[in-house]
DNA sequence: AATGATTTTATGTGTGCACATAATATTCTG
DNA sequence: CAGAATATTATGTGCACACATAAAATCATT
């Protein structure tokens, strides 16, 4: 084995990639300490410390002061996904992209929505509800609500021609948010206005965001069958 | 405006991360390079760096050598999902799991495989259907191909009572992988086997992983309805 | 004015060192 | 011997410095 030397923290984390796809460490087995690495490697721990560091974040290792570095039992696949404005969604196929508002009103939303938005039950909020088309196709359906005490600017936007969806990025900053991805059947109603048949399987994403403890907004995107959300591990 | 100190590259974070939250430093806005920045928050450059790189990690910052460091215009909401073996999945929730092997055989497969697999079209491949269940329901289908060639050691293990999911992960390492969600409609078999009626909306995860340039298995996983893959973003 | 060479500049990274922190291991004490 | 106090140890982080690298800006040349 040649000790031979390791310049920089890529080279390092390659290494450490193949012992462990090579078994030289098993899933579960402690790995030498940092400060021995370093010399194996002919390097500065801290070099040593972002390669390992650098897979930590990836689920490659688990790392616990004092307990030491240990390959994950197991490297759960991480998979992060862009959830992109669909607009560009789109416009990333190469089609082109069209919009279409639905509908726009201030209502007391169903109870489902006040309890997963934190609201009180008796307010109004702002209901959106719009078309995405790519080539003039119905691409996905876009049902929002918006809390007008966190967003008031809101009010003032008609959503004629830009979507929630993108009018949101610009004027709701928000703090963190949590989504779902379902699958769900066409209602009657999804159903005629994507033009496919009633209890088709549609791509569902749910997310609400917040800024602090009040939630900003709550969406469900409702994609045309035939969608997929993709990404690499 | 008060000179306060930050001491460590947390709360540089945090303060980068307010100041675009409240519209300070805008989308898009170029920002104070790293050696000013050190200055104002009285600390180290590589400080502010390690700050600035775990921003420009997460999207909320687009960095280029020499242009310096811009607020992403476009905050792509990146949501990391983590896809963990299935019989974890269902003991998390606090339910009993099971696994029943439906299929088991050696056969050549449709070209669609054999195509996403980059194998031969006449290569047989193994191909291992199951059924995980959660306290003794339907949770979810695996149909697995297993390139053989690949990982010769299936050949030799029936799959009665260890999942393909859990028997890959112990002993077939890959270096890559993609995977995509989709929604789909349940076959009459799917149906059956899930116990709902047919065409009923299911959840569906299609992973194909490599080592080098090889594949090492495909599987698409069809989830019983209701299933949700949520995340915080 | 177009093209190519050169300089400047902001980020990227490596090193050596120090100390902080968390968790384990060991010793002390009743 | 149980439980508390203490030491040890591996990772986590900060700092000052140096040099590398990419890309923009400028300057020189035709």
């Amino acid at each position: 084995m040649n000790t031979q030397t390791f310049r920089n923290w890529q080279s390092v984390q390659e290494e450490v990639r193949r012992r462990i796809h090579a078994r030289e460490w098993s899933p579960g087995d402690l790995i030498p300490n940092e400060a021995d690495l370093a010399v194996e490697f002919g390097c500065a721990r801290s070099t040593v410390n972002r390669a390992l560091r650098s897979l930590a974040d990836n689920g490659v290792l688990d790392r616990r002061r004092k307990a030491g570095t240990r390959v994950a039992a197991e490297p759960v696949a991480k998979a992060t996904l862009n959830i992109p404005v669909i607009r560009h969604e789109v416009e990333d196929h190469g089609a082109k992209y069209g919009y279409l508002l639905l509908e726009r009103s201030e209502v007391t939303p169903p109870v489902g929505v006040s309890g997963a938005m934190n609201t009180r039950a008796t307010d109004k909020l702002l209901h959106v509800r719009a078309l995405h088309l790519a080539d003039d196709a119905p691409y996905a359906i876009e049902d929002r609500w918006i809390n007008t005490s966190v967003v008031p600017d809101a009010k003032a936007e008609r959503f004629e021609s830009v979507s929630a969806n993108e009018w949101l990025m610009k004027h709701a900053p928000y703090t963190h948010g949590d989504i779902a991805f379902s699958a769900l059947q066409a209602s009657m109603d999804d159903a005629e206005i994507l033009g496919v048949p009633e209890n088709s399987a549609l791509f569902a994403i749910d997310r609400v965001t917040w800024d602090g403890t009040s939630s900003v907004t709550k969406v469900r995107l409702s994609y045309a069958p035939g969608y997929q959300l993709r990404t690499a591990l």
